[in-house]
Parts: structure tokens; C-alpha cells; sequence
DNA sequence: AGCACGCCGACT
DNA sequence: GTCGGCGTGCTC
């Protein structure tokens, strides 16, 4: 077995296999899988993951391992071939798969570096170069703009070489601690003999003759107002001794959070709960779609089931929307299991991400609690995967590997046998249908934990208020509202169902939108730069006074955006006030929660956000959400759109009257018969689950036909349409009868950057060969992704059909 | 991907 | 003879 199977970082197709290495004896000893190697690759020197080990090569001469990066492995068995069967499930590369389960951290840097090899004069531009230096970083000679004929000149004799390095650059945080290194009455005998100048290293001994226990330096120093020349005497004196030793940053105050204990659980609690304990009893793998509305105490069902799973020994994964990773929720979980949970979301450092998977990796925690990718927490033995919101798009990855957290959770709930729970207030139909089909077994919870009724949602037919003649965004309904709730020292949540926190501009007379020019779209304007923006390609321009096309001054700003709501507010009801929340106010990290939190302390009246404001808040004192423009997502060009909107306006009712105020909820729309808005209305997911699903088979769309979007993209639009009507040709020689295969068609967006986007939608409901189908196509146009820059990607099952 | 190698053409 | 610019093929 000194033979490697290797997997290098290269990110190409034609390198989408294992390499073999031979192991040196060095390493025979150490060297597992999973473990990170650096190997030579041609001329270079690169990192690469050991995903086995054999004793037979087909390969002749084997070039060596030059360095093992880790001491354990990094990646479990069944991780390497959970990376595997990503990689095959979503058409990706294998090393893309491997590296998106790891933190950033682990990731390698290469660095090359041109070294001088021998004393003879170099010609005389390389000469002044090194000036002297025995090595110099290619960078320099890259930089210096010299000639590379003359490098491979002095290559060639010898002169110089390439030296290639890897850098894994691993960032762990260390303090240097103080302990004694002499037995207590050594130290005290040294005490007694000590000169009476020294009175500070008195002090610092007289401490650590009392405690024995190391302390950081740091403390020492604060403690006796000293500096660290004090105790570096005493530790030349052979009486004190310092190390270092690793620490972990926290991002959470843990000692802050009040610890918590099971909640008794209601009767429909306790039913839902049943099975989930069973399965985890008898090491099943189960898949529980848990149907609850909010406040039905879902996160009560969790708790309780991962207590059983660390009672048994076992490790649990929990994943949540990166939206709901608020403290609110993280302290529920720290506050029930302690220490022994780790949180894994997007606004830690990089070092921090690391810190909480080298805790995970380490055996330290048995929960894990985080966004998308914790589910490939490196745990061994996983009791239960818990999904909640598991109706959210973001548990689709939208960039390579295109993996579904739902469906990577069922895979690993397979591995180990384990139950994986599916929460939601809105399944995603995919889910509920295949819970119907009983292929996940359904809990429903319809009652709230505190037997407050859900509260009334008045939809507000917005043409009617036009005919009325009002023309502001807000109608009369809502205003007073509003103002009724100010007077009664009540808070109001208002959301903008729209990302555009910003207006684009058109010209009054002639029509004439400002267009990107790099992408067909039209720019947005930002008011606080007074600039139009691309949000494409970040093409930036200001905002003309006339208009380029007809030189006219009627400049018209369309479009409502947060910021523009915020002005309407101030204007119409000038004594309230008001936080916004949206892209723009919540950029800078840390800067979600503050805005949360001051709300929460009553610092504001009105709550005013996009999306990211439906989701997990719980303020007693909120009695009346707003939402002013339901539709707005109904007609995008978007299969889901009904479901999307269904899911965001139940969610944020749900924000209303949580506690002993009965709350009210004004929904706004120009379509107030359209049936996502009215059934949401009614909190009636049931008929809402089958009037979608009549429209999803009409449509021919999921959870009846699967899909796959494939997109070409090229600078040449010919040479994009050409081959898009190639592929689709290609295609279809292979597919059955009855697979769908549309287009090609322009994207919703025909061109970013520069670059003409054309797409084809295949609809199948049986191709087990399709990604060797699609393989095979990509494989016959890899020569012209290569050469002229053409880019092909494949979206199995895709969220976002841009 | 990133690199070497080799062929070609331009310029001196 | 001195250079740079591609196209091609390889990486255990």
C-alpha cells in the first residue's frame, strides 16, 4: 500500500481524475486518506487531497510525495465519497466538491519564486534585478517587464531555476502563558534570597507561589502593572517557564447565555416528536417532513430530539437560512446544549469559520449549528440532520458545486443511518408531495404553542385606492394603521417585497431607459451617490441631467425602493420614526443585529426591510406588518413565483402579534384575487399546495418533471446561438419521447458583461443517464471552452433560471 | 489551469 | 542572431 490515489488541485475536466504517487518511507507510517499532500505535477509543485491508498500502479515510474500538509486527515471516508457523489450528482469537478467541505482556510496558495544557482555574472538586466538576492519572487521579474527569452536562456544553462511553492496558510491564534517551573518550595526558598530592588518580579513570584496553574502573560502583566521584561527575568532565572498555547476565537460570549431545559411539549408536539425519537432509537434513516405553522414550536421538536441524540453518543447537524443565523436563534441552541455547539455561518472571519470546524473536527462539539455548508460538518457519527425553513433558496448553491443541502443531508442520513427532519411553516412542494407520497413521513402542527389564534391578514385591493385618487404607496387603511399603532406606543414591520433599494431613470419624453452597456439591463439609481449602477458587472455612470437620446430635462425616477419608502414615511407621517433594513443598511458586519436589536428595545416605531425581515423575527410589541407591494414577485418570469410569494407573505404574518397583542396584518396588492396572495391570506397551505400542483403539471414543471438548465455564454452571439442549437440537437438524438427539451432561448438577462448568455431547458420525469448524457455533450465542446472562452454550465435542479 | 516546447515570422 | 506570439499537448 505505498502507492496514493490523488486528487490535485486543478481545476480543469481533463484533470478530473486521481494521479498516483508513490508514498516515501517517511510518510508510509502517517499518510491516511483524507489527508492533504503536496505532489509535484509536471513542472509545478501543487496540492492535492489522498483519497486512497493501493499497492499497484498502471502507471510505470511514480514521482513521490513531497510533503503531507496534515496530521489527521481532514476529510472522513465518508466525506471523500460524499465529495464523490456530489461531484457525479451535480456535474462538477471532483477537487471543487472536495474543497467546498472545507473552510477557506484549508485552501492552498501557490507561490513561484525565481532562484539564483550559481556566482557567474547574469546578463546584465537579471543581474540588476536580484541586486544581489539569492532568490527573488517571480512576481519581480513579471513585473520588471523584461525579456522572458533571456530567463529561458539562463534557465536552460542552469543559471537559475523555478522554484514552486505551496502555501497552505493556516492561521491558528496562540497566547503565551506563564507557568512555574520549579516545585513550590524551591520557588519559595528563591523568594526569600530575592534582592530587594527587584520588587516587581517579587510580586509576579509571590503570585505563582500561591497559584501554580499557568496564566497568560498578558493577565501577568495587567495584573502587577508590569511589562514582559519582568517576567522574562524570572523565566532566565529558571524559576518561571512560558509556552504557547492555542486558543480559539469566540465569536459567541458563551457565560452570557442563560442555559435553558426542556419545555413540555404539547399534544401535537408530542406526536410529531414520536417518530423522530423512534428513528433515532433504532438507527433508521427517516425523512420527516415537519409541517408547522410559526410558533408551533418547531425549534422545541429539534431540541428535544438532538438531546436524545447526544444522550445516545451521537452528533447532530443543524442547518438554517443564513438570514435566520441571528443570535436570537444561535443562543436557543447554545443556551439548551452549551459548549458543545459550534456555529458555522458566513459573517465569522475566515479564522473564526476555522476555529469552529477544527472544534467539530476535533470531536469538541456534538452540534453544529449553520448555514449550507455545515452540512459537511466533519462529524462520524451523525444521529440527526435537521433542515428548518426548509423551503429556503439558499440552501441551493448557486456557483460550483451546485449542490441541494436538502438533498446532501439525505444522502449523509443514509450513510449513517440516521433521521434527517425537514421543518417548515411552507414546504416547498417538492417536499410535500413526496411527503403525500409517503416517500417522507409528515408531521403537522397547526395550533401555536401559546394557543394564540394567527393573526387577520386584510388584503387591500391597491386599484381601488388609485380609483379613490390616491397615488402615494400607502393606502388609507394602512396609513392610519400606522398611526394608530404609534399613538398606542405600538411597533410596525413594513416590507417591501423587492430588492430594488433603488429607482432606474427614464426619460419623460422620448422613454429612453439608461442601459448598461456591458449587459442588457437597465441601471439602477443609487440616490446616495447620485450614480446609476450596473448590478451585473458594477458599471458605474452619473446620473444625466438631460436625457442623451432627445436632450430633454424631464428626467423621471421610477421604481420604489426601500430608501424611497423611508422618505414617503417621514413625509406622510412625520412623527414616526423609523429603521430601514435592507442591502444597503446592512452591509458592514454586525450591523443586521444592531438594527434588530435597537428595534427590540423600542428605539424605533417602524420596522421598514426587504426579505430579510421576514424571517425569525419575534418582538412582543409588533402588532401590525405591512406589506406594501405583495405582487411584485408574482410576475417575474419565474416558475415559483406563486410558491415564493405564498412563502414570504405567510412568513411574515407570522411577525405579527407572537405575544399577548393581538396582531394585524395589511397586505397590499393590485392582484387581490390572484390565489397565492388570497390562500396566504387564509393561512391555507393545504389548498394552496393543490391549486399549485394543478399548475405545476399543467406547466409540465416540479415537482412533476425534474429540470436541468443548461447555459452557454460566449462574447460572439452567433457563436453562442450555434452552439446552443448544437447542443439541443445533441440532446435530443439521446433523450426518451416524452423529455422536454426547450430552446435555445435568450436568458432572462441576453447579455452580461459583455458576454451573449443563451439557455436550454430540458424537462424529463425518467433519465437515470442523463449526466452521462450531458457529460459526453460537454466533453465534445471542451476543446472550445478551452480555446475560444466558451463557457457551458449545467444546473441540475436549479433555483434561479437566469 | 499552467507550463514547456516548438514553430513561425519580424526585426536587426 | 534575438526576440515575442501563439498553437499543442501533457501533467501520475
Amino acid at each position: 500500500m505505498n502507492i496514493a490515489k490523488v486528487i490535485v488541485d486543478v481545476p480543469a475536466s481533463s484533470i478530473n481524475q486521481t494521479f498516483d504517487y508513490s508514498i516515501p518511507e517517511r510518510f508510509q507510517e502517517i499518510l491516511k486518506p483524507g489527508m492533504r499532500v503536496i505532489v509535484p505535477f509536471g513542472p509545478r509543485k501543487i496540492m492535492g487531497f489522498v483519497v486512497d491508498r493501493v499497492s499497484e500502479s498502471s502507471f510505470e515510474r511514480l514521482k513521490n510525495i513531497i510533503d503531507v500538509l496534515d496530521l489527521t486527515p481532514v476529510l472522513t471516508k465518508e466525506l471523500l465519497d460524499l465529495g464523490k457523489w456530489v461531484a457525479n450528482e451535480t456535474l462538477s469537478l471532483s477537487i471543487v466538491a472536495l474543497q467546498a467541505m472545507l473552510p477557506q482556510v484549508l485552501k492552498s496558495k501557490y507561490k513561484k519564486e525565481l532562484v539564483r544557482m550559481t556566482d557567474e555574472k547574469l546578463p546584465d538586466p537579471l543581474e540588476y534585478l536580484f541586486a544581489g538576492r539569492d532568490f527573488i519572487a517571480y512576481e519581480e521579474f513579471e513585473n520588471a517587464n523584461l525579456s522572458y527569452y533571456q530567463l529561458q536562456k539562463a534557465v536552460q544553462a542552469g543559471d537559475l531555476s523555478v522554484h514552486y511553492q505551496v502555501q497552505s496558510k493556516v492561521t491558528k491564534k496562540e497566547v503565551l502563558m506563564v507557568k512555574p517551573a520549579r516545585e513550590t518550595h524551591m520557588m519559595e526558598e528563591a523568594f526569600i534570597d530575592f534582592p530587594k530592588n527587584a520588587k516587581k518580579q517579587k510580586q509576579v513570584l509571590g503570585y505563582f507561589i500561591e497559584n501554580t496553574h499557568p496564566i497568560p502573560q498578558k493577565e501577568v502583566l495587567k495584573q502587577f502593572q508590569t511589562t514582559n521584561q519582568t517576567v522574562k527575568s524570572l523565566v532566565d532565572k529558571g524559576l518561571l517557564e512560558t509556552y504557547k498555547e492555542e486558543v480559539y476565537r469566540n465569536p459567541y460570549n458563551d457565560e452570557e447565555i442563560e442555559r435553558t431545559t426542556a419545555l413540555e411539549l404539547t399534544e401535537e408536539q408530542q406526536q410529531a416528536i414520536k417518530p423522530i425519537l423512534a428513528s433515532i432509537k433504532n438507527n433508521t434513516h427517516d425523512v420527516f417532513l415537519l409541517h408547522g405553522v410559526t410558533g408551533s414550536g418547531k425549534t422545541e421538536i429539534y431540541l428535544q430530539s438532538i438531546q436524545d441524540v447526544i444522550d445516545k453518543g451521537e452528533e447532530a447537524i443543524v442547518l438554517v437560512p443564513e438570514i435566520a443565523l441571528t443570535p436570537q436563534m444561535v443562543n436557543r441552541f447554545k443556551g439548551r446544549f452549551g459548549k458543545s455547539v459550534a456555529v458555522m455561518h458566513s459573517a465569522l472571519s475566515a479564522g473564526e469559520k476555522y476555529d469552529e470546524w477544527r472544534r467539530i473536527h476535533r470531536k469538541e462539539v456534538q452540534v453544529v449549528v449553520g448555514a449550507r455548508s455545515a452540512i459537511f460538518a466533519p462529524f462520524e457519527n451523525l444521529g440527526i440532520i435537521i433542515i428548518d425553513e426548509e423551503h429556503e433558496t439558499t440552501y441551493k448553491q448557486e456557483d460550483q458545486p451546485r449542490y441541494h443541502a436538502r438533498d446532501v443531508a439525505i444522502q449523509r442520513g443514509q450513510n449513517h443511518n440516521c433521521p434527517v427532519v425537514l421543518g417548515s411553516a411552507t414546504p416547498t412542494l417538492e417536499s410535500y408531495a413526496r411527503a403525500m407520497k409517503g416517500v417522507y413521513s409528515l408531521a403537522t402542527l397547526n395550533k401555536r404553542t401559546n394557543d394564540q389564534p394567527m393573526p387577520h391578514v386584510d388584503i387591500i385591493d391597491m386599484r381601488a385606492e388609485l380609483h379613490a385618487g390616491n397615488r402615494t404607496m400607502f393606502s388609507r387603511k394602512l396609513k392610519e394603521s400606522i398611526e394608530h399603532c404609534i399613538r398606542n406606543k405600538e411597533q410596525v414591520v413594513l416590507l417591501l417585497n423587492r430588492r430594488g433599494y433603488s429607482t432606474f431613470v427614464m426619460c419623460r419624453d422620448c422613454g429612453h431607459v439608461n442601459d448598461c452597456p456591458h449587459c442588457d439591463i437597465a441601471l439602477t439609481y443609487h440616490k446616495n451617490t447620485n450614480r446609476l449602477k450596473c448590478h451585473y458587472c458594477s458599471y458605474e455612470e452619473i446620473v444625466p441631467s438631460i436625457c442623451p437620446e432627445c436632450n430633454s430635462d424631464l428626467i423621471r425616477y421610477f421604481g420604489t425602493g426601500t430608501q424611497r419608502v423611508e422618505e414617503a414615511i417621514t413625509e406622510l407621517i412625520p412623527e414616526a420614526s423609523l429603521l430601514r433594513m435592507d442591502v444597503d443598511t446592512t452591509r458592514r458586519k454586525g450591523s443586521h443585529e444592531k438594527i434588530l436589536k435597537e428595534f427590540g428595545e423600542g428605539k424605533a416605531d417602524i420596522l421598514l426591510g426587504t426579505q430579510m425581515i421576514a424571517k425569525g423575527l419575534d418582538f412582543e410589541n409588533v402588532t401590525l406588518v405591512g406589506v406594501l407591494t405583495a405582487d411584485s414577485m408574482l410576475n417575474l418570469p419565474d416558475f415559483r413565483s406563486s410558491e415564493k410569494t405564498f412563502q414570504l407573505l405567510t412568513q411574515v404574518s407570522g411577525r405579527a402579534g407572537r405575544h399577548e397583542l393581538t396582531g394585524q396584518v395589511l397586505v397590499q396588492t393590485y392582484t387581490p384575487e390572484h390565489y397565492s396572495v388570497k390562500l396566504a391570506s387564509e393561512y391555507n397551505f393545504l389548498e394552496f399546495y393543490k391549486k399549485e400542483m394543478g399548475m405545476r403539471k399543467k406547466f409540465q414543471y416540479p415537482p412533476y418533471y425534474f429540470l436541468a438548465l443548461i447555459t452557454i455564454t460566449h462574447e460572439n452571439k452567433v457563436k453562442v446561438i450555434q452552439t446552443a442549437q448544437r447542443i439541443v440537437h445533441l440532446l435530443l438524438q439521446k433523450v426518451n419521447q416524452n423529455t422536454v427539451v426547450l430552446g435555445p432561448t435568450p436568458s432572462p438577462i441576453p447579455r452580461i458583461k459583455d458576454r451573449y448568455r443563451y439557455q436550454c431547458m430540458i424537462k424529463y420525469r425518467n433519465e437515470p443517464d442523463l449526466r452521462v448524457y450531458l457529460n459526453k455533450i460537454l466533453d465534445q465542446f471542451s476543446d472550445d471552452v478551452r480555446k475560444n472562452n466558451l463557457i457551458i454550465s449545467v444546473d441540475l435542479q436549479p433555483y434561479h433560471l437566469m
